[in-house]
DNA sequence: TTCTATGCAAATGGTTTGCAGTCTA
DNA sequence: TAGACTGCAAACCATTTGCATAGAA
């Protein structure tokens, strides 16, 4: 969870200010769920200039409190968490985003290193698919037995 | 590799038909090397229409005659090859995009369904790094005993 | 003749840049 | 005061769409 102070270390830290529109935007963000888009942000903060909110959205990739997230239609979003390599299940149903541990993407890179010869710096790894939840959901859509209201 | 006529074949069977335009297109892709960009199509076809270009590439995407890559600063690519599913590996250095087998990363995926919960559908995975040829190139250049020509 | 396919140009969507003004250490 | 930061609007880039025309079954 990032608060108004942390960001504003991690900021200072790298000579930068916790400005006004900067803190406004972090409030947004942090209101707007676990992923949202560029544009999102700029319509949820109307006195925030589109520019500013682009500016900071890329701050934030830089210092590593946001991240971006390729969607499954090929659209960016963001989300906050960056510090440690992590990779994203995406859910095509409802939209959620979440992490997974990524030991074993790391393994793997390593295996692609030795059998390519590659010397590998960075990947992309987005995973879609439908989430716990809305499996269960269509299970009781389909299930006549349960008040079928939609 | 693909041929003129193996591509006819393939639009064929999905009810399209191998026009001038798309003959043309297929020329000058192949000629581009291992990916190219739309518009390095569009520059290198001048008779075709830039839609032209980009529905050819996109109908291609849809047959899996061609597949997007993503490379590392997220602009978008193609390259011929994609009935079978598999990822790329983009050198940073020189650019040059290979395939590599999809075996470990169908059990990757396996294994993040089951710790998830996940019903997975797809996944995106690129994989950017630097060459064999070019960590060689490198190290040469790094080495005073070779003749330093730049 | 009918339907697919094409070229052109205009529209679009998302992001970046230029610039003059504002704020703050 | 100098430099960081901002808002606005214009610029940009890649891609898509509208539409009238050309071409093939």
């Amino acid at each position: 969870m990032t608060t108004a102070d942390a960001l504003e270390r991690t900021l200072a830290r790298s000579g930068y200010r916790l400005t006004t529109p900067r803190r406004a935007l972090l409030e947004v963000m942090l209101g707007l769920g676990d992923h949202f888009a560029a544009d999102d942000v700029v319509e949820a903060a109307p006195g925030v200039g589109r520019a500013t909110v682009f500016r900071t959205l890329r701050l934030l990739q830089d210092l590593d409190v946001v991240c971006q997230v390729v969607l499954d239609d090929g659209r960016a979003a963001y989300r906050f968490g960056a510090a440690d390599h992590h990779h994203h299940l995406v859910c095509s149903d409802c939209g959620a985003v979440s992490d997974f541990a990524s030991g074993d993407v790391e393994e793997l890179m390593a295996g692609i290193a030795q059998r390519t010869g590659y010397q590998i710096e960075a990947h992309r790894l987005e995973v879609y698919g439908r989430c716990g939840a809305c499996q269960a959901k269509d299970a009781h859509e389909r299930a006549p037995l349960a008040g079928a209201t939609a």
